[in-house]
DNA sequence: CTAAAGTTTCAGTAATTATTGAAACTTTAA
DNA sequence: TTAAAGTTTCAATAATTACTGAAACTTTAG
């Protein structure tokens, strides 16, 4: 398994951001790989391509398994463990996204509703109080934003996105509609 | 400086949680202390609260000053300097974001830019180059839309986020709008 | 100009995180 | 049932990243 030059680039760079976009670089390079292959790869085929450990493989396999970054699949006659993205890359990009706000909000969201219930006790936490109370309702207008993203079906976030500059229109436009109502 | 158990408990926690958002221990719980301070804090003031070296935190305040997070003030007649958060909650999350965005997707966005100027050789990487096409479409959206959320004003913000499970009636009316022009 | 107060730098070291490879485990064809 | 094919685990080690503290640098009051 030899990569031409120009997917070598490719895959290397990913492993070079992995580390950026939450996992490592082997990681990185992993999902880039089976990104870029129209068929699955075995095991031996990635350790072989990337010039890794085939435990490594086996961890990174893993650890894309939590992220539900790939699935496996079998060829009839065949008992080796095929390995493929799981999704389009738009899936894929959903996925990383979901998986990091569990990872980078929701821990902090659950201490700082801790932190608010308890109350500030002395005067000169007060100051604190209010701080932890913005952030948690930051962090709660940004998780509920993005569990609404996720419910959207791809055509309708398309469609969404591509609003672009004209966002804040649609934000007027709403402001009317409520008024009418 | 002694800080009470609570607030110890959320510098403690940003720390942990500190590499999880782009940086790293240190910086966590720098951030969370100057924000859950009142009053601007010396270095000296920082070193002492989070137990660690006078020259970490000089290396921390830079790193904190690349991501614009901090702010310099003087106090009249006393030559230190006082470190404060720079700008509200909100705005320092909008900062991270911007930082981060910088991070994990520009760099990307410009190496599948070439790749595709490149164009493919072989038919064997025809499918590589599709791949690669819809990441960078993807990229590329996301870097727009974010760009457009920069834009708004913290209310119109507010009020696009506040639209909750309504997004999916405002794109709907988006488009009978456009059906009628 | 100079010394005191303050800040930054960076080589050395500590702490953390990733990787290997060999042994243990699992599955299946015959 | 067994041996060959395949997979996983994990202790040892390599690579990376963060932190300290002493020396160098900068600023300013007198």
């Amino acid at each position: 398994m030899n990569l031409s030059p120009r997917i070598e680039n490719f895959v290397l760079h990913c492993g070079e951001m992995g580390s950026r976009w939450g996992f490592n670089r082997t990681i990185g390079q992993m999902v880039a790989l089976l990104v870029i292959h129209e068929q699955p790869l075995t095991a031996n085929e990635i350790a072989e391509s990337l010039k890794i450990s085939r435990g490594n493989v086996s961890m990174g396999i893993k650890e894309l398994q939590s992220w539900q970054l790939v699935k496996v699949t079998h060829i009839p006659g065949d008992r080796k463990e095929y390995y493929a993205p799981n999704g389009s890359i738009w899936d894929l990009a959903n996925r990383v996204f979901e998986e990091r706000r569990k990872r980078e909000i929701d821990p902090t969201l659950s201490l700082l509703r801790d932190q608010i219930l308890e109350g500030s006790e002395s005067p000169e936490e007060e100051y604190a109080q209010n701080q932890i109370q913005t952030i948690h309702d930051l962090l709660e207008t940004i998780t509920k934003w993005s569990a609404e993203l996720q419910r959207l079906s791809p055509e309708q976030l398309q469609t969404l996105m591509k609003l672009g500059s004209s966002v804040s229109k649609v934000i007027d436009l709403k402001d009317k509609l409520l008024k009418k109502s």
